[in-house]
Formats: C-alpha cells, structure tokens, sequence
DNA sequence: CTCCTATCCTGCGAGC
DNA sequence: TGCTCGCAGGATAGGA
C-alpha cells in the first residue's frame, strides 16, 4: 500500500507532531502481532526515552531514542494518527502513550505491517538486504542499470525488488515506467543503459512530485495529520485499464506481473 | 543462485 | 437492498 511517497508524509506528519520530543511513557499492544510477533518485551525498554527523531528507511519508519528505534513498516493498510482517549477506532492495535497527555495509535486492518525493536539498523534483518534510496546522490543510472544485468525478470518486477531500488511500489512502478516511455513487461537486462538512466530521472521526479501532493491516498490512505494525499488524481496509467492514455488516446492496457496488476500504454511505451 | 507462486488479512466495490 | 466474488499500496517462504 503505502510506498515512498506516502511513508515519508507519514514520516514528516510524525516528526511534527513528535518535534517536542515527548517521552515514551507506555506502550499499549491491543494484541501480541501483525505480521509478526510483536516483540513487546524489548520496545517496552524504550519506555522513559525520548523520541529524538523520526527517519524513513525505504518503506520503514524509525522512531528513535537514545536506547534504540521502534521500527513500524505500514504493510497495506497502515496509518498512524493521533488518536486522544475517545477516538480509538477498529483495527487500532498500537498505542503509544507520550508525556503532555500525546497518545498516537497504530491502525491496520490487514494486519500486513510490522511493528519491531531496532537497536543497529545494518544489522536488522529486514533492512539489512535494502538497495539504494531512489535520492541517494550515490546512486546514478549506470548503477542501476548494473544491478539489473543478467535480470531475466520484467523490468516492472525488478524495480519493484526492494534489494535493487528501495521504495518504489506497484503504482510508482508503473507511473515510472510510463513516464520513462518503458513497457514494463520487457526483460531487465535487456533496458539500456540511457533508458535506465531516464528511469532513475523520472522516478525521482514522481517520486518528489507525489511528497509534495501528500502521496496518493486510495481508499484509507492519510497522513498522520489525519489529510489525504491528492497525488491519485496524476495518475496516468495506474488504474486506468481500457481508459484513454492522456497522452496518445489509445487504450490503456493491464497484465499481471509477479503477481501485481501492472498498467500501460503500449503505444507511448516500446 | 534466480524466478515464480501462494499466502498472510480485512474491507470494499462491482455485478447480479 | 443484500449477497458473493475478486481484488487491493507489501513482503516473504518455499518450490522449481
């Protein structure tokens, strides 16, 4: 659900709203999981820290003290809000208590996200194997064009892989795609290097375009400041199977790939 | 190794 | 109106 764009407006929402670095002063599991176990005995050692900063890894979010991080990953339906006493809601199963009376609540119907303890995040298993950040200076489009050598998967699967290209999801995957005039179901390794190079441009101006509308909020998509994104209404291949291309009029196309609903104009896209 | 599929879970909208 | 079905922004285990 949540990819790069909306993790980092729910980061900046957070770190607003935790910016007075409030102590954590009880953390309320209304159950042991999500996806998996919640390890409630080690964040429970973060009790009586402050929040000191609130940093976004791919798709993770860290909510760091002095003694170690709450790691929470939004899986499909996440979302934090503050939530006061009166306004909890179904599926709320995270609350965390903070001094000055501040009580933010973890809701997630599908239960596909993550809530974990992180003390040295290179060292955490799910963050360990993450590619680059899409705006990592470092990263340029000969080296992503180098880690998709020898890739027989789509392109589409690819720079969906969270080891080659971190963040990007189903609908920025597909927007990406388009923008870059790539069909997503040509084999990796077979994009040129100039045509990566473009990728890696588009995505990032997609990516930034999308932070800067609030991210896209489908369905229960919002903000921690309780907004939507409008980024939705950009939209010009996601979702849109049989509709006009906004660009040549022809008819958008869809096809499952790795599993995805994947969208695409294959006029504007060789 | 790489690649592909099934799976976790609930809610919602389309179609009848 | 009410039911059933299929699908949804992610990530991983396990099999080929």
């Amino acid at each position: 659900m949540p990819e790069l764009p909306e993790v980092e407006v729910v980061r900046q929402g957070l770190e607003k709203i935790l910016k007075h670095q409030p102590t954590l002063e009880k953390v309320e599991l209304k159950r042991p999981d999500l996806r998996d176990p919640i390890p409630a005995k080690k964040i429970r050692t973060l009790v009586g820290e402050k929040i000191i900063s609130i940093e976004r890894r791919a798709k993770y979010l860290l909510l760091w003290t002095p003694k170690g991080a709450m790691l929470s990953h939004l899986g499909m339906t996440g979302t934090w809000r503050v939530a006061q006493l009166g306004q909890e809601k179904d599926h709320d199963h995270i609350y965390l208590h903070f001094s000055g009376n501040l009580r933010l609540a973890y809701r997630d119907p599908r239960r596909f996200g993550i809530f974990d303890f992180v003390s040295d995040p290179a060292a955490h298993p799910r963050l360990i194997h993450l590619g680059p950040e899409p705006f990592a200076p470092e990263l340029t489009g000969e080296g992503l064009w180098e880690s998709l050598r020898g890739k027989k998967t789509s392109i589409k699967v690819a720079v969906m892989d969270q080891k080659i290209l971190v963040g990007v999801g189903n609908i920025y995957a597909s927007e990406a795609l388009f923008a870059a005039g790539i069909k997503p179901t040509l084999a990796a390794e077979k994009v040129s290097r100039s045509r990566v190079e473009l990728f890696l441009k588009e995505v990032r101006r997609i990516l930034k375009d999308s932070i800067a509308k609030g991210g896209s909020s489908i369905s229960d998509f919002a903000q921690a400041s309780g907004e939507s994104g409008y980024f939705q209404n950009t939209f010009l291949v996601y979702d849109r199977d049989q509709d006009p291309c906004k660009i040549c009029g022809r008819k958008i196309r869809s096809e499952i790939l790795g599993g995805r609903n994947t969208f695409w104009c294959s006029h504007c896209q060789k």
